[in-house]
DNA sequence: TTAAAAGTCTACTAATATAATAGGGTAATA
DNA sequence: TATTACCCTATTATATTAGTAGACTTTTAA
């Protein structure tokens, strides 16, 4: 399941679609309107800046903004970027690679069977962006 | 991802599914083989046979045994079982449903990309049983 | 030039979930 | 009837997630 955090961190990113490119966003206007904690959502915008997803002013009349076109922000490297992996085994991630302990990957049949499952997942969440959240 | 509980979980069944017909089969062993906490292990046992996945013996010459053929336990209703949500949020499962807070559903996009995230990933894993992990 | 606005950053605390352990209880069977 | 082996409840340990606190820095506009 997608954390807390994630589902703040989509609806502050749907908000900010919403208005790309109607100038800053205050933090305090996003956390009012969506509900989130003022000071977690500071975290979480600051996360997203630092991974180049949000642009930000200082000062009075600044706040946050997307750095790039709605339509060019995957889905996928959002999940990725807050959630962590995507791949329901370690083993079979693609950006979050580890060995499982005591598992032989060549012979193990739940390793194929989620690689499946990694490729059906990424093929919706690698073909939507932001913007499709936007209905 | 999935837990260590549950990786656990399939590395005990697969062994079982390999054994299906040949008697009971000490928890010690599957522990030992698997590498798995054996009271760990005892309460993972126990929690598939409250389930109906399992069937036990006690006394001399007991351990557990799938109670159903492995081609008709499907690897959807353990990681349920053991896991938890499939989805990737709780507005979108079918077993685990639960409104999210301050989120309208109709009018939420995510909503409608994890319903499609969920049904891409069940089509798999309904699809397929114990049998098929064993390769 | 300076005060207020607004984001930045580090650290801490609380709550929850996961992982693992402990140990006595109970049923079956040789 | 003793031994084997599962049954069951409770507890502890660890990790992750969620949220809070507060001081700092930059920017802007009066």
């Amino acid at each position: 399941m997608l954390s807390a955090k994630s589902q703040y961190a989509f609806k502050a990113l749907t908000y900010l679609t919403e208005r790309y490119n109607k100038g800053p966003v205050l933090i305090s206007e996003i956390a009012k309107k969506k509900k989130i904690p003022l000071k977690f959502l500071e975290n979480i915008l600051l996360e997203l800046k630092n991974a180049d997803i949000l642009d930000s002013k200082k000062g009075k009349g600044g706040g946050y903004f997307l750095k790039k076109d709605p339509a060019k922000i995957k889905v996928a490297t959002i999940v990725r970027l807050i959630n962590g992996p995507i791949a329901m085994l370690p083993c079979v991630s693609l950006y979050f690679y580890e060995r499982c302990k005591n598992c032989d990957e060549k012979n193990c049949g739940l390793h194929d069977l989620m690689i499946e499952v990694r490729d059906a997942t990424l093929e919706i969440l690698e073909g939507r962006t932001l913007k499709d959240l936007v209905v």
